[in-house]
DNA sequence: TTGTACGCGTTATCAT
DNA sequence: ATGATAACGCGTACAA
């Protein structure tokens, strides 16, 4: 079914149609015989003609590192309750972590959407590559991009607020569970925010008590693990993300560590899980729904502008955090 | 860029290079020339036109209920896997739990894309004239759609086996907190499961235990409020998701009741959280991803032989589950 | 092996 | 107010 068959069933031509579709330049008469074939048949223009003849496809591509985390899960919430009022579609990427992926779907969404919402991690050279053979604008979340516009949270200010408050409880040897330092805000910002926050209280920074590892449960798990087998383990435990911190709590609790008498322990990013730990696990609230409608409103404004790219576009969105005060600290 | 100053900067005809991209039959002077051409350029054919051209999108919509709970993101990240495969995109349709939405999405995805992957709640009598209009082939998921594809769990014996283990455990009194009968899955299948269960056991099925909810947690806070003040209340309670079983935990913990000492909990789902509740939940694990890749390998195949409806594939997956003996019982 | 010409479904321009 | 026609970018039947 296509635009000429209803104009044929009409008896007009599909100019006539096409512009009751649109823009309603047409007689009463007409109206009524091509509403009422419209209606019969269920007709609905076909999405990929409109945008091949308007050059523009109303799509937006959205590239995640995993669709099953709760963060990423959140920010597409926000993309799409944003975009789905504006008329665009998500075209979603999701890249299992793998940058080999992240190349392929940059490439493939290239010339096929309007806009890009990239969720990123580890940002390499080859991406900036990329994104500077783009033609379409692109709007990055979650880490910083020079040239480019990006969404993020205060990762710096968020970790050392962690380590105040933890030093206003009366901490004095607090440990901290980290990640590698590719991924720039987890593994570098987060990282700066607890050595600096030490040095303003005068605390001496111990090299035993930074321990780095990986994104997951059981590395968290074994670097608690360490810091607690240390002569003088620390009191508490700052852990770069909640996930990691709920891996120090399960070595806790297994090992019968009273949280937080014997150790205080906190986490960062406010996953809903922390919420249900026991004893809930105090952190440092994110938005990140918020921030994916934030990048689709940049974004499709960006579009609405006709920007065939977003380099030198140097807006960037600092989202505020908030401490959630519970009751492992 | 397209095809034609590709062939214009390679000196050979726009056909020559379609072969050299598709089917490859060019000679080998020919191919070196458009090789360093795009490799140049970076060129790569506009999805949309081909589309057009060859009445294939190689898009498959997705519509969820709220991409933002677990079970839909795993869903989707089954579904993204599997078609990350076999060349597909997905297009993404998030209704945040309205009717109407998901009305909107089964239209527009209607004749923008190759097929639908539907993860259902209620199904309206309007759901299946929209399914019936489709002229792609659409698989369900989490509900029975009749005369079409379905990727269900076993409910009805999944929630039995949940009253089964608890009656092993020694309860006799076991309360119930359910959802209203639109949702067929978890409405009706899973409290007949519940009901067939005591039969079988020659229990008397009390009405006062029987308390039916909504889907959020405070929900089944309230409901565990009117079970625990009964004259005889439950020594176990069942309930129908995790996340009412979480909210039932909730209340009974606030209220100092000792679980599973006082009363027995148990849900049905396995969301991550409740492996971490105090104690543990036990309930029963689903298959969510693999229930996706499932959905996305059936859709592709029923593509590929050219099906243009699913209409009357009676071809039903009924998924296994397994229970998770935690310390909720 | 290569190139010409056409068609996919839509919208916009232009003449009527 | 309406209709004929061109154009978007691509793939392919057919002719050479």
């Amino acid at each position: 079914m296509n635009i000429i068959k209803i104009a044929d069933l009409a008896g007009v031509s599909k100019s006539t149609v096409s512009r009751y579709l649109n823009n309603g330049y047409v007689s009463e008469e007409a109206r009524e015989k091509i509403k009422k074939v419209i209606e019969e048949t269920g007709f609905v223009p076909k999405r990929q003609a409109q945008a091949m003849r308007l050059q523009k496809t109303n799509l937006i591509g959205v590239i995640v590192p995993k669709i099953s985390t709760e963060t990423a899960a959140r920010v597409i919430e926000g993309i799409t309750n944003e975009l789905s009022e504006v008329g665009y579609e998500v075209l979603i990427g999701n890249t299992n972590l793998s940058i080999e992926k992240e190349m392929d779907y940059l490439k493939v969404f290239k010339n096929q959407v309007d806009g890009i919402i990239f969720m990123a991690t580890e940002v390499t050279p080859k991406h900036y590559e990329l994104f500077d053979q783009l033609s379409i604008p692109i709007v990055v979340i979650a880490q910083k991009v020079k040239h480019y516009p990006c969404i993020i949270h205060d990762d710096y200010h968020a970790a050392k607020d962690a380590i105040h408050y933890l030093i206003n409880k009366g901490h004095q040897s607090i440990g901290f569970i980290g990640v590698g330092e590719y991924d720039e805000a987890v593994g570098i910002d987060r990282k700066k925010g607890y050595l600096d926050a030490l040095k303003e209280h005068q605390i001496q920074i111990k090299e035993e008590y930074i321990q780095i590892g990986d994104f997951s449960h059981e590395s968290a798990f074994c670097l608690t693990e360490k810091l607690m087998n240390l002569p003088h383990p620390p009191t508490a435990i700052f852990a770069v993300t909640d996930n990691l911190a709920i891996g120090c709590m399960e070595y806790l609790n297994e090992n019968n560590y009273q949280i937080p008498k014997d150790v205080a322990v906190m986490g960062l990013g406010d996953i809903k899980i922390s919420a249900y730990m026991s004893p809930p696990l105090t952190t440092i609230h994110y938005h990140f729904q918020t921030m994916g409608a934030k990048s689709a409103k940049l974004l499709t404004e960006m579009i609405k502008a006709g920007k065939l790219s977003s380099k030198n576009c140097e807006s960037n969105f600092i989202f505020n955090y908030r401490l959630m005060e519970r009751r492992s600290v």
